[in-house]
RNA sequence: CCGGCUGUAGCGCAGCUUGGUAGCGCGCUUGCUUCGGGAGCAAGAGGCCCCGGGUUCAAAUCCCGGCAGCCGGACCA
């Protein structure tokens, strides 16, 4: 490709809108112009780039088993409210109506539509197991899209769909799609983690997350570097090993605090650790309010409240609702003597002793607080709720844990008979019986991955793409307007291009350092520089936008040098 | 959804306090020079100053109402 041809608009000056470096590049490097907030056009360069990413994701699939297919966008109402996710997904999802005003939706997410083609299609177990993939644009109205392709309404998704007849089928297929993964990850270049995920609104037991190690990323993942643990803070457990006390339990007591609401307050006023504190909070699940007790130290992991309560919609309760309920303002809550309500403790709670807590009335606490003794608590309703935080004892050898920031690319999930129970999805099995489909589900935002590989592979000039992702191979500059110079370069790119590598040429009449700026930019791997100081010696330079490594090449050797190189880079 | 900030040329911004000829840098066009890390000189093109209403002789500027974008938050009591 000639740069004279080739529609590539690079920006000098970062779009204020652009806050996260691999936004700020890909606005100025040319891949994406953005139509709306969330919505972006892919330019050529950008198509580039994620053509080399479906093709990777595209062979690794086939690679494992699965087939391509492609799925409908407009998606009707029907199938969603079969499942009943047509209310659950709320306004994530964009809806729309026909001119005869039947709803519609725009696909978020394929789970019905699969589930919808195979009951029609296969019915006996001979036809198992079965795996169907597509390469699609998925559409969620987000709540606040952000960082350009890292969080956006529109993006592109590869799913798959996985049918088995029975458990260990599905296992089977699972673990094919993990590895094929990770193969995927692995050859795209980038640095990565999978981790244990909780598996979140789509439902389903077992599920890993597929997390590109960044600063930037969204989600936080805790870590072991001693053994093998590794999960979303979500899900995340660890070890806290708090002996059984062994104080003298002393008399409750209410005492007046005026104007101690928070915990920090309260470690001041008392001169007690907030490890001390039973830190109440009121939640609001669907319509019902509940309780849960954290120590003041600790944070509450809603996504494990969440799946204890068994509830979608848990949210923190208002100050006006926690006054009507409690009679008492926020801060001064406390689970003694409250009755008809649900109460959630983490079990280091209940380890306290002579704590402090909220009186359930204004500028009043309790203190030598002693748990079953003074309040109790459901056994059922002793679990983890904590956020785990660095330092905090991994809970299968005990070192210490790590937590970095992530960026999800991937996900996998078994999802069981969710939905083939839910949308009448049947097999006949060996005995005759009938029984529904056992489904996994597997994602990769396509999209997000070019952001996640410019936010671990850049520098100050710009973009530094890995070779088997990279819009080019090699961008070869011409220098000055020596025919000779112009003769040598057109001879090399066509030589390179008749070997199957994919070359720029910057023919543009522009000064040197015009084009040693936009090359760095967009970040092809190698740099082939032609000018005429250097064929006086027949000599071509060649420089590696990875390393920065400088080398030149005799002219008559420089196709076959660039050739290996570059395949060298693309195993 | 809540809060903050911002909407002026393709991009980055100034002008708004104190109402009166719409500006700067980059980019773009043309010409000449230049040509190994974002060149110089000269001449140009390009604006519904986000939208609607109001105040005023007069509004980019003041007032009211929208809309859009960005950032933070949407849990710590």
């Amino acid at each position: 490709m000639k740069m004279t041809q080739f529609y590539l608009p690079t920006l000098k000056e970062n779009p204020t809108e652009a806050e996260i470096v691999s936004h700020q590049l890909m606005l100025r490097a040319g891949l994406i112009r953005k139509l709306s907030a969330g919505i972006y056009t892919y330019l050529p360069l950008g198509m580039r780039v994620l053509r080399k990413i479906e093709n990777i994701i595209r062979e690794e699939m086939t690679r494992a088993g699965a087939q391509e297919v492609l799925m409908p966008s407009l998606q009707p109402a029907e199938l969603w409210q079969e499942s009943g996710r047509w209310e659950i997904m709320g306004p994530l999802m964009a809806r729309l109506q026909d001119r005869k005003c039947h709803d519609y939706c725009i696909g978020p997410t394929h789970e019905e539509v699969v589930t919808d083609l195979v009951r029609h299609e296969v019915n006996s177990y001979k036809q198992l197991p079965l795996n169907l993939f597509q390469i699609q644009t998925k559409v969620r109205d987000e709540i606040r899209p952000r960082f350009g392709v890292m969080r956006s309404r529109e993006f592109i998704m590869k799913d798959a769909y996985s049918f088995d007849k029975d458990q260990e089928g599905l296992d089977l297929s699972y673990q094919k799609m993990y590895d094929a993964y990770t193969r995927i990850f692995q050859r795209i270049g980038l640095r990565f983690r999978a981790v244990e995920a909780d598996s979140g609104a789509i439902g389903g037991s077992s599920s890993h997350e597929f997390m590109v190690l960044a600063d930037s990323g969204e989600d936080a993942i805790v870590f072991c570097d001693n053994c093998q643990y590794a999960a979303n803070v979500e899900r995340a457990e660890s070890m806290v090993s708090l002996e059984d006390g062994c104080e003298e339990l002393k008399e409750l007591a209410k005492v007046s605090t005026p104007d101690v609401k928070t915990i920090d307050n309260m470690v001041e006023f008392f001169n007690l650790p907030a490890g001390k504190m039973i830190k109440t909070l009121a939640y609001v699940a669907g319509k019902t309010m509940i309780i849960a007790l954290i120590r003041g130290c600790d944070e509450v992991n809603e996504v494990k409240l969440r799946n204890q309560l068994n509830a979608v919609d848990v949210r923190l309760a208002s100050d006006e609702e926690v006054l009507e309920r409690f009679s008492a303002p926020v801060g001064f809550l406390g689970p003694i003597g409250l009755k008809d309500i649900r109460i959630i403790a983490d079990p280091l709670v209940m380890k306290i002793q002579n704590g402090v807590t909220g009186a359930n009335q204004m500028d009043y606490h309790y203190r030598h607080v002693n748990p079953g003794r003074d309040f109790t608590v459901r056994e059922e309703d002793i679990i983890d709720l904590r956020i785990v935080k660095e330092e905090d004892s991994c809970i299968h050898c005990n070192e210490p844990l790590k937590v970095a920031r992530g960026i999800e690319v991937g996900h996998v999930f078994k999802l069981g008979t969710k939905y083939s129970e839910a949308m009448n999805a049947t097999f006949l099995d060996e005995n005759g019986k009938e029984q529904p489909l056992i489904m996994g589900c597997y994602g990769i935002g396509v999209t997000r991955i070019i952001g996640a590989a410019i936010e671990q592979n850049n520098d100050e000039h710009g973009i530094i793409w890995p070779m088997p992702i990279a819009p080019f191979h090699v961008v070869i500059i011409p220098i000055g307007k020596d025919e000779e110079v112009s003769r040598v370069a057109e001879q090399v790119y066509t030589d390179l291009d008749n070997r199957g590598i994919e070359v720029l040429l910057d023919d543009r009449n522009e000064r040197p350092g015009v084009k040693f700026n936009d090359a760095d930019l967009i970040g092809v791997p190698v740099r082939v520089v032609i000018g005429g100081r250097g064929l006086k010696e027949n000599r071509i330079e060649v420089k590696f936008r990875g390393t920065g490594d400088e080398l030149k090449v005799a002219v008559e050797e420089i196709v076959d040098f660039i050739t290996d190189q570059v395949e060298s880079q693309l195993v």
